[in-house]
DNA sequence: GAACTTCGTCGAAGCGTTTCGACGAAGCGG
DNA sequence: CCGCTTCGTCGAAACGCTTCGACGAAGTTC
């Protein structure tokens, strides 16, 4: 392995000189610049990391904290991961993603220590998240996916929640719908504090009512079941639904084979929008859904852009911004038909 | 941030003794040891983790490295990175993602001409793949998830499709069934050598050859269009099959739509087993599927541990192993209904 | 053309660790 | 009680890079 040195010697130049060319940081004539280049290149040079790091004191590695829970990713955060770290790419920074499970603060607490990250985007933010209090004891940069309760002090992208309900019930009342079921993730969800649980169903809630319709909403558990037992609920409270919103990746299918099961078509008897959800999954129902696309590479994007604008900026700019999700409409909404209400259901 | 000499002047001895003391490679009296220990503590002390990697040139650090395309990562992929971020965090090593894509080779060669990462995990491994050569040349230690044609001189641990298709023909067969189609990946897919497809359609032709049975084999493309297009395909070369075998987590949203769409019921008309699938993925369809579910955090595990025992021992020991996936019977299977051949179906 | 800048380069001092050789103090067999 | 190891500690030299101050050479300005 090839060090600076070697390269110097060849070149017939000083050290600092094959560093300078490497950082531009101060200017060396083309001749020179030639030289060591050529030098490098003979060498198959590759500048040593580490080293690079110690000196500078900076990694030029940028961490997305990402739990990984046993779900797995969705395509909408696998997006979100791809425009990272395309955009950390283009500001030549690496990016590494670490599956950093909520239990594990220490471990957090040892990553941010070591200096081994210049910065740092968190995923899947709660309303109250102590990695955020150990990051920022730590004083690494932060960026959140998602918002605290309190943003005052944070740079954050976001989905832009209650933009994207106002739309998807303005989609559904458009076509004439007035019975509209919100399914959303747990309860136990809700209870821990998570964003966008909390966010929509607030912004259903003053969706709903700015309609002049009442807001009828289902914790669902995120599974198949969860989403059966979600649309038997949604039958027992609103008999005569003919809408189904939902944000729950997984719930939906559950809510699909139930409606099936009951005899029920979508989108005829019932129409059926998700939220947040990626095309490829809105694609593998059949009928394919009418969905909110969530934005992600483009959240991914930005997140990194102003993490890297932070850290090579000397500002100590905060950036916020809420992007909503786009509307797509498919085959599993329709204007509802005059039918009976469902009465003694279930 | 506290260094070492400021742990080494407030314990009153020299910085040599607080590094033995931190890694144990010489004896240091108990005395000693808790002198350290607790200026170490009261300084709040995190090692640097550049420095330590430059002084010892090991950064303590595991690459992940996985192809992240637009389909995201399934609960199989995520199960393998838990297990393998559990695995090496045990071992004492931090494990990153880098979600290289498949164009960049140089970028892959940068990272590991870097000497940023300790060794290397390949997901997704190709029959041939440039990216292990790339990785060979940089003398990186290397562990496969999957295997390469030539595999004599690799480290790999993989899943046991021979073994997996196997028992999931012969779990198809105990129930009486005869006429069963494989469908696998797209053309593309085998075209382009990726080796779950193309062991799996030799397992599955060996296994019906010596059931008696004549193998029927369709290539879906990835998504739920490409299911539906497959099942049509199937019907026409086996109007009477009785059984799906996929392994095609997407394209199985769309056989089963359509299955529905033709007026077929699973388990009753058409048998359905789902291969290399999580049981998470199983539930979401109705009813949910008989599946051979993947090994996922033991491949991690396992992949790890090799990797680990490959850069602490000092042995140039290669692990090869196969791990088959279970079958998990669910709602999909049954013995078949003494039908009428579909006939002139399509 | 004297007095300043700017340009291009060099040498050397770090950055915060690990690790090697050295060395006094014990412990031990004979 | 004399040589030998072993134990516990120290000082100093790396590790491979960045960055700072310095300094000729060349341009500029009046």
């Amino acid at each position: 392995m090839a060090t600076m040195h070697d390269v110097a010697r060849l070149a017939q130049v000083s050290v600092s000189t094959v560093s300078y060319v490497l950082t531009g940081t101060r200017p060396i004539s083309q001749a020179t610049r030639n030289k060591v280049l050529a030098a490098m290149a003979q060498l198959d040079y590759q500048p040593n990391a580490m080293a690079r790091g110690l000196a500078s004191r900076r990694s030029r590695i940028l961490g997305l904290l990402m739990p990984m829970d046993e779900r797995g990713l969705g395509a909408t955060e696998t997006a979100f991961v791809t425009g990272a770290a395309a955009a950390a790419s283009v500001a030549g920074y690496h990016l590494v993603l670490s599956p950093v499970g909520g239990g594990d603060l220490d471990d957090l607490r040892r990553l941010a220590s070591q200096r081994m990250l210049d910065g740092v985007v968190l995923m899947e933010v709660q309303l109250a998240d102590e990695r955020v209090t150990v990051l920022q004891e730590a004083g690494v940069p932060l960026v959140l996916i998602g918002r605290t309760g309190d943003t005052s002090t944070l740079s954050y992208v976001d989905i832009d929640f209650d933009q994207t309900v106002r739309e998807a019930v303005a989609h559904l009342v458009g076509l004439g719908h007035r019975r509209i079921v919100y399914v959303n993730h747990s309860a136990a969800t809700l209870a821990s504090g998570y964003g966008p649980a909390l966010r929509t169903r607030d912004a259903f809630t003053a969706a709903m009512t700015g309609h002049g319709l009442e807001p009828v909403m289902i914790a669902a558990e995120d599974s198949a079941a969860g989403g059966r037992a979600a649309l038997a609920a949604a039958f027992a409270q609103a008999p005569e639904l003919t809408a189904v919103l939902a944000m729950n990746e997984t719930a939906i299918f559950g809510i699909l084979g139930e409606l099936t099961g009951r005899g029920l078509s979508v989108p005829d008897d019932v129409s059926v929008v998700s939220m947040v959800t990626s095309p490829q999954v809105a694609e593998l129902a059949t009928p394919a859904l009418t969905a909110m696309t969530s934005p992600g590479s483009a959240l991914g994007r930005i997140a990194i852009e102003a993490l890297t604008r932070h850290l090579d900026g000397p500002a100590d700019l905060r950036h916020q911004q809420l992007l909503p999700c786009a509307l797509e409409i498919r085959g599993s909404t329709a204007p509802p038909r005059s039918r009976q209400p469902m009465g003694a259901d279930q």
